[in-house]
Formats: C-alpha cells, structure tokens, sequence
RNA sequence: GCCCGAGUGGUGGAAUUGGUAGACACGUUGGACUUAAAAUCCAAUGACCAUUGCGGUCGUGCGGGUUCAAGUCCCGCCUCGGGUACCA
C-alpha cells in the first residue's frame, strides 16, 4: 500500500480547520497580500469541474505567497440571493432561505474536499442580515450624496442643501437630470415636497420614472447587462420596454473615472477594451437647428437639441430625425401628417426588443411635416421620425448625415432624401452620390461643399468646426457615455430590502440605527393581486409610524459589490469595516474570475469603491489590482453511433458505411473514448437488447466539444475523481491541462498521468514496503542542479501565472531525480515545500514524515542558488544557411570568434562547406551558430 | 457590421526577449515482469522519402514580406470563439 490520498487529505483537513491554519490576522508585522476568488452562487446542482478552477489557481498563488512571508487574506462566501431558489420557492413554497441553506452545504462540503486555504472565519453570506445591513447602508449614503463635477466626486447631499439655500443650483455642476434654474429665493419658497422631487434628480440612488427592460416571464425588471440580445440572461425569457417608478444607481457619474481607472489596473487587455465598449465615451458636439416658423415659440424656439461625433460634417446634415418617444414629436408635426406619425409611434412602441433588435436592417420611419433649419447653410431640413434613433442616448434626436453615415445613407435612399457629399477622399474625385453604393464614413480626407471648412482635412475641421458653433452660440463641445444609470428595483422577494418608506409619497430613508431592515415573511413568492412585488404581501410592512414600506428589492449585484470591503472586517457591528482594518488590506491584489462579469459586477463594484473612497471609507480608488480570467472548462461528449431504425450501433470509425444517428452518451460509461457496451445496456431499458458492431473487439465512440451540462450527458463531477484519484491529482490535473486564461474542454484521459506522477514522487519519499527511505548523505552535484533548476522554474511559473508548464516542471524534476535514484533530504525537503501550493495534502505528509512538526503552511520558500544553473558547456545548435545541422559541444565561457573557429574546423562541418564559399557567419553566445554559404 | 482573442502532432499543450519547433502528459505500437490481469518498468511515436548505415525533404490556418534566422515581427486573407449591436 503505497500513497493513500484518501487518509492523507481528510486528515490534513482536519488538521487544517483545527488548527486555523489560514487564518488571516488584520494586524500583522507581516506585509499583506489579498487574493480573492469571485463570489459563487450557491447553486441546486453543486459543483462541477469547471468552478473550482479559478479557485485552484488563486489557493496555489495564496499558499506561494504564504510561503514568501504574506500575511495572506484569502476569503470565501456566497452570494446567497438569487432567481433559481426563488423560483423554487414559487414552485414549492420552500422559502428560498432553506433552499440556500442546504445548496452552501453541499457547496461547503465540495470546496472542503478539494482542501482549499481559505479563512472560513471570514465567511460572508449577501442574505444574511449582519451582512445586507451594510448593503442598506451603503445604499442611504447613495441616497444622501449627490456628484459635484467640480470636485470630480460624491458629496453629501446636506451640502448641495446649502448651496441651494444660498444661491440656487446655478453655480452647482452636478451629474444630474435635467432641471430647471432656481436661485435661493425659489428655493426656499418650495414646499417640501417640491425641494424633496428636485433633490431626488441630484442623489446617486434615486427614484424616478424610466424606460426599463420589463421581463414579463420573471416578473421583474433587468439592467441592461442583465440582458442579452433582448433576451433576459437568466431564463432567456423575452425583455419588453417599459415605462416605471424604479430606483437607479447614477453610476454614469463615474463613467470617465471608471475609463481612467482602467489605465492603473493590471487586467486583461480584452477585459478593459469590454468596459471601455461598455462605458463608450464618444466626443463631439452638441448643435442646435432651428426649427422653422416656430421662432415666436417659447418653448420651441431655442430649436432641437443633436448629439453629433462628426461636426464637421454639418454642411451635408441635409435632413434630421427624431426618435419616436422624443418629446417634441406631437408638438411639432403638422396637422396632415399627424395620422401617420401617430400610427408610427404606436407601432414603435409596441416592438419589442427583440424584433427592433434584429430586424435592424429594416428601414422605417415618418415625415413630420416640419422643418428645421441647417446652421451653417441655413438650408430648411425636413423632420422625420424613426426608430433607429434610439431615445436614450444623446438626446434622441439627430442630425442625418447621409453622405457619412451609413445609417442615415440607407434612410436617405429608402425614402429618397438629398445626399451630400462634404468630405473627399484624399486625391479622389468628388463624385455624384447618386450612383454610391455606400456612404463614406471613414474619419479620414478633405472637406468640400462646407464653407469654412472647406480643404481643412477630417480632424482639424471637426475641432474648427467646434470652435465656430461655439462662437455662434449654436453648439457646443461635448462628450456623450454610452453607460447608463443602473435599474436597482427588482419585483421579488428574495433580495435585500430597500431602507426606505414613503411619508406623503415621497421616499425617506430610515434611520440608520433600525438596520438591518429584514426581510420579511410571506404566504407566497408571488406579486400581489394588484400586481406588487411578493414582499407586499408581507404583514405590517410599515415603519413603527405606521408609514409604508418600500415594497421592492435590490438586484443581485447590490450585496456584490462591496463583498470583498466587508472580508477585512467581516463581523464588525458598528461599521462597514474599519478604517485600521482598509488600511491595512487596501484592496484586492489578485482577482481570479470569469470574464463574463466585464459589464455587471465588475463595473458595479468598481463604481462602488469609488464611491466609498469619495465618502473617505475605502482608501483605495480601485478595488481589484490585478485580475486574471480563468477559462471556462468546456464539457466532452461522447456520442454513439445508431444506425438508423435500428437498435444496432456501430464503432465511430465505421459509421460512414451506414446510414446513422449520432446520440448522446454518459461520459461515465466511457474510457479513452471506449464504450462499456455492458454499462450502456442497462443504462436505459430501450438499450437493454442493444448488439453493436465493433471494430478490433471494441466500441469506439465519436467525442465532441460543447457546454457541460446535464442534457449532454458530459458533466464531470469533482467529488467522483477526488473519491477515485484526490484533490491533490484533481488540483494538478485541473491546473496540467492548459493555460488558466484560456477556454479548453474537460478530458478525463489525461488524468492517470497525472496521478501517475504523484505516486513516482511519493517512490522518492518511500520504499515499496512503506518505510521512509530518505537518507542524509550530501547531494551530489547532478542532484542540485535538478532542484535548483525546478525551485527557479516554479517560482517564475507561479509569478506569471503559468500554472500548467509548473506542473510539467514538477514532472520532470520527479523523472530526473529517479533517475538519479535520488533519496536524499537535502534535495526531497525543498521539493516537498515546492510542491505544497499545487498538491498541499501530500506535501504536508511528506513534511510531517521527515520529521517536522506543525504544518508546512508557513515554512519559507526555498532559494535557488545561482552557482547550480551555470552550465560549463552548452551544445550549439550549428546551422547552414538556416538549417540545422549539427551540434557542437563547446565551453560556455567561449568567446564568439573563438566559436566560430571551433564549428568552422568542426569536422562535420567540412560536409556542408566543401565547395562552397562563406558568406557570413553569425554567432551569438549560448544560443545559436548560423552560417550562410553559397 | 464593428471591437477583441485564438488557430502548433492522433489529443491537451510547450517554446518567457526573433535563435535547436513539438517540452511535459495522454493515446497508440512493441517489449520486460506475471499462471493471468492490474500495477510497474523499458523502447518507439509530426508527415513523407530512404532505410544497409549515414541521412534527406516538408512542416506551427492560407498567401506574401522583413531578417543570417519567423510559431514569434509586418501586410493581405480564411476559420473558430467571445463581446456588442442602429450609441449618431
């Protein structure tokens, strides 16, 4: 009985959890490190091998670093609030508590198995009240600051009070709504509820009335990142557009911090080009057209409002176009047209999200009837309406450029308006738009037909173009986000409750010493009759003045974002965390997660932490240093081949012969891609008198990549393989398959290999009888280098993350020391803390079998001594015009000419000179020998 | 459509800075041990040609280029994966 995983790794957990071996001290000597993995849901069906792959990688860089004298804070919790036990609890009345309840044991007992180093003494749960009071928290000081551009930050709203009372929000720059000018006097004649409506368009969490993504199906309202082309992420259920009272987030106040915190960060570049897409800041100018024959109109005449990146293009704006919701359509189109616009904004209206999505390519639209005045050439424009100006963004109304755009290019041709052209190709012709295929939309040549602008080249004209509107008083310079405010109201139970009632309709936040505000008991999962969120249905959901509850919940990224704040502290009653406790953490060093949360979590969070380090509670700006995006493990099926009305089925190789039907097969009944024609007869009853059709004896099944999932019978289950082979071969395996950023499919095969490796590395440590066969006679040379050699390579792997080509490291060392029949400790010590990190249950086994005492967590890491890497000699690799040849054993001291005369009077090297004459010779030490002959 | 990323043996992958392509492992084949199997060990294993030996030719998605030298750099394509989708 050799390496027995199973008793080695539950008593090294055990002894782990006995003695808090992870425990992550807030005041330490020592200095800091935090890794962090991202938050789990604890979902029904537990882990599979997927999940625990970025969680393997961060546990090896966190027990490395332990290693290297950190102090090491590396947490883990749950991000318990969820759709999938809610709709459970719809299903089944089981309150969506106990649900969770039981899947974080499951989720526990798998993560236990895999002998991660987390502190569980720092678990956090989003549902539990000791938790989401400081979700509440967060979200009243969200109520009560507003965002003054002036000192690019969050405020407290008691000081925008202040200036109001003093002089109005004339001089105030805020990140706000759009709101009417008032001075001191007009202020303080506001009743209270009028001061309380204006305030609400200056808070960061505020109420309001907006277009949502309504998902009938849930029953609740999404974010936008929330849904995936037009389908909500969760379900796939379709997204409709809505009008509705909801709270939002102003996190477009941090759009441009949000892009320039991406420059001090350490994340994948595609990860930040994701949030930069997301965040979408385009510059260009805001411009104002006239609207003709309404210049006696107070209302009208200060003209309509476009957002355009291309101000140059101005003098070719020969019509423009209005979304449909835009405010001013009913006001100015003309009575004959007034059927036909109405019509059209019904019909807008009613398309869903889905449909405008796809059927994009469709060209529709209305003539209002009114005209509007082109600045520059004073040309009347007519006014059209349609829905591929979007109402959200800029201000849903533009200037059609259709010689430039090709949008407003394919409008222009379908409803036969004038095309011009204004900017030129650089030494092409100007030519007659008429017979374009397509507009010209590259920001490059010279501008024609425009006035002033005209020879200026695309850039230069767009700055002077600027420059003019601004001196007119026509326009101005501006810069527009694509980002917009976060939906925060959800119409569930299962989240955290909104700290808010409502006194004459007006929403209060509640003092801060009634949080947390718990969740409350219902009879059903359910909205009310009335159609109320479930948690309506709650008894006596009022303040204890009797004043209503806010009925809606928050989304799942509220309890989500600050979690990794709440770690450095987690059970402290009087605050968030500490400030001792932030100061020392700081912030995440290493993030590992999916890349999939670019849009949500990860711009949540970061929006988040700006805004407690504005409030002075988080001292740091971002909140992740550096992040790493582990793959995703894709799943392995394997199939079997039918022949068609048959219960017959042929080997993978000899299908083509018949006429088949490839089906689905349980990858447990499958090895190195052979079937257990026994196991697949009983697998299903319809199987029972299966023949099949081999080839050399056996069933060769076909395989295929695709999502792991349960229909395609290709999930792997960490728990089976532990029982089989343990953590420690699942933790290298896992690691061995390939890169940790990359996506790569789950193959069983290789995994023998591995476990293979770990007992010849056990073979070092123990003869065949089990005894200890380490000795403490001196290493010889050949022996130091191996180790040497491997110390180096697997701290540099660790360092960049090169998890996989680590593990061969460990391969090779293992292969050379046998080979060297190498026992002793002065090599097999080192090797043993080496390998802790990757495979920590036997490393300590080993430890603790050479003698030590008291775990191996915290032992330091060994040092490679420079003098056992220095190679006396190094074998040239001797090519002839780029080909290799020969190799040439030389010094490793030997200086280039003298190189040069070694391999040119090398014998072999007569071969390929002989009747030819050197050209060239090149040399460079400890690399190559090329010669060009000819 | 636009923006990223990736294409290397039968398979997963390695090659960190332009310098010996295919490390390590799986699989396959042959062999040893064994009554047998498992386990273990040894050898071969990119393709093609030559095999009596030395060996040779081709080869990192495709086509060009730069260089003494390209998987790696540049230009143009193809395929796959991800993000986004009328964002003016």
């Amino acid at each position: 009985m050799a390496y027995n995983h199973r008793e080695i790794e539950k008593k090294w957990q055990k002894y782990w959890s006995e003695h808090k071996s992870f425990k992550a001290e807030n005041h330490s000597n020592k200095p800091k490190f935090y890794v962090l993995d991202m938050f789990p849901y604890p979902s029904g069906a537990g882990l599979h091998v997927g999940h625990p792959l970025g969680y393997i990688a961060s546990d090896i860089y966190a027990r490395y670093k332990r290693h290297q004298g950190f102090n090491v804070l590396h947490p883990m919790g749950y991000d318990a609030y969820g759709l999938p036990a809610e709709q459970y609890a719809i299903q089944t009345g089981t309150h969506p508590e106990i649900t969770t309840e039981k899947n974080i044991k499951r989720y526990r007992k798998q993560l236990d198995q895999i002998g991660f180093s987390f502190d569980w003494d720092r678990e956090v749960r989003t549902s539990d009240p000791d938790y989401y009071k400081w979700t509440q928290w967060t979200f009243i000081q969200l109520f009560n600051s507003w965002y003054n551009r002036d000192a690019d930050k969050a405020e407290l709203i008691t000081g925008l009070i202040e200036k109001f009372e003093t002089s109005g929000n004339g001089d105030v720059h805020a990140v706000c709504d759009e709101t009417p000018a008032f001075d001191a006097a007009q202020w303080k004649q506001m009743t209270e509820i009028e001061q309380q409506e204006m305030l609400m368009h200056y808070r960061l969490a505020y109420l309001s009335e907006t277009l949502v993504n309504w998902c009938p199906a849930l029953g609740t309202v999404l974010a936008n990142d929330e849904v995936k082309e037009g389908l909500s992420e969760r379900g796939g259920y379709p997204v409709e557009r809505k009008l509705m009272k909801q709270w939002s987030l102003r996190i477009t106040a941090y759009a441009q911090r949000l892009l320039d915190g991406l420059e001090t960060v350490d994340w994948p570049d595609s990860l930040k080009e994701m949030q930069r897409n997301w965040i979408g800041r385009s510059e260009g100018a805001s411009v104002w057209f006239k609207l003709d024959g309404h210049a006696d109109d107070k209302e009208l005449s200060e003209g309509i409002e476009v957002f355009t990146t291309r101000p140059d293009t101005l003098f070719g704006a020969t019509f423009m176009v209005l979304a449909p919701e835009h405010e001013w359509v009913s006001k100015i189109t003309t009575p004959e047209h007034k059927d036909k616009v109405d019509a059209y904004v019904q019909w807008a209206k009613n398309r869903s999200e889905r449909e405008r999505m796809t059927e994009v390519k469709r060209v529709t639209g209305e003539f209002t009837g009114a005209y509007a005045v082109n600045p520059l050439t004073g040309n009347k424009i007519p006014v059209w309406i349609a829905d591929y100006v979007l109402a959200g963004y800029g201000t849903g109304a533009i200037m059609a450029v259709p010689g430039h755009d090709s949008r407003d290019f394919a409008f222009a041709r379908h409803f036969k308006l004038p095309i011009l052209q204004v900017v030129s190709q650089e030494g092409a012709e100007p030519a007659d738009t008429d017979s374009w295929e397509d507009s010209y939309d590259a920001k490059e040549g010279v501008m024609i037909q425009s006035g002033f602008l005209n020879g200026l080249q695309v850039k230069e004209a767009i700055h002077t173009a600027i420059v003019r509107l601004e001196e007119m008083g026509i326009g101005t310079g501006k810069i527009n986000f694509r980002l917009r405010d976060a939906i925060f109201s959800r119409q569930r139970y299962w989240g955290e409750p909104f700290p808010i009632y409502y006194k004459n309709g007006m929403p209060y936040p509640l003092p801060e010493d009634e949080l947390p505000l718990r969740l409350p008991e219902v009879d059903k999962y359910l909205p009310t009759e009335t159609g109320e969120p479930p948690v309506a249905r709650a008894k006596n959901w009022v303040t204890k003045d009797g004043y209503p509850l806010e009925t809606n919940t928050m989304p799942g990224f509220a309890g989500s974002s600050g979690y990794y704040l709440r770690y450095m502290d987690p059970h402290n009653d009087n605050e968030y965390f500490s400030k001792d406790a932030n100061q020392y953490w700081r912030n995440v060093d290493l993030y590992i997660g999916g890349d999939e949360h670019a849009a949500g979590h990860l711009i949540y969070s970061r929006v988040w932490n700006k805004f407690l380090y504005d409030n002075g509670l988080a001292c740091e700006d971002e909140p992740f240093k550096k992040l790493i995006n582990q793959g995703k493990i894709q799943g392995r099926s394997n199939f079997v081949y039918r022949i068609t009305g048959t219960n017959k089925f042929v080997s993978y190789n000899l299908r083509k012969e018949y006429n088949t039907q490839a089906l689905h097969v349980d990858i447990e009944m499958v090895s190195n891609d052979v079937l257990d024609t026994e196991a697949f007869k009983k697998w299903r009853p319809e199987f029972k008198d299966a023949e099949f059709i081999l080839e050399d004896g056996k069933y060769h099944c076909g395989y295929e990549v695709e999502k792991m999932s349960k229909s395609k019978h290709n999930v792997q289950n960490p728990d089976d393989l532990i029982e089989k082979y343990g953590a420690d071969t699942l933790r290298l395996y896992e690691m061995f398959l390939g890169p940790i950023d990359q996506d790569k499919p789950w193959d069983i095969n290789g995994i023998e290999g591995v476990y293979r490796f770990l007992r010849k590395l056990w073979r070092l440590y123990f003869d065949e009888n089990d005894q200890l066969s380490v000795t403490d006679e001196p290493a010889i040379e050949a022996e130091q280098k191996v180790i040497h050699k491997t110390i180096k390579k697997i701290q540099d792997d660790i360092e960049r993350f090169s998890f996989n080509t680590g593990v061969s490291a460990f391969m090779i060392c293992v292969n050379e020391l046998n080979e060297l029949n190498c026992h002793k400790r002065e090599i097999l010590e080192p090797l043993a803390i080496l390998i802790e990190p990757y495979a920590p249950h036997l490393a300590e086994e080993l430890w603790e079998s050479l003698g030590h005492k008291g775990g191996l967590v915290n032992v330091d890491y060994p040092e490679y001594d420079q003098k056992y890497l220095q190679e006396d000699t190094f074998t040239y690799p001797v090519s002839f015009n780029g080909k290799l040849r020969f190799k040439l054993e030389l010094p490793a001291d030997m200086s280039a000419a003298e190189i040069e005369k070694a391999v040119l009077s090398a014998e072999e090297a007569n071969r390929w000179l002989e009747g030819k004459t050197i050209r060239k010779v090149i040399v460079v030490p400890k690399r190559i020998v090329n010669i060009v002959v000819g």
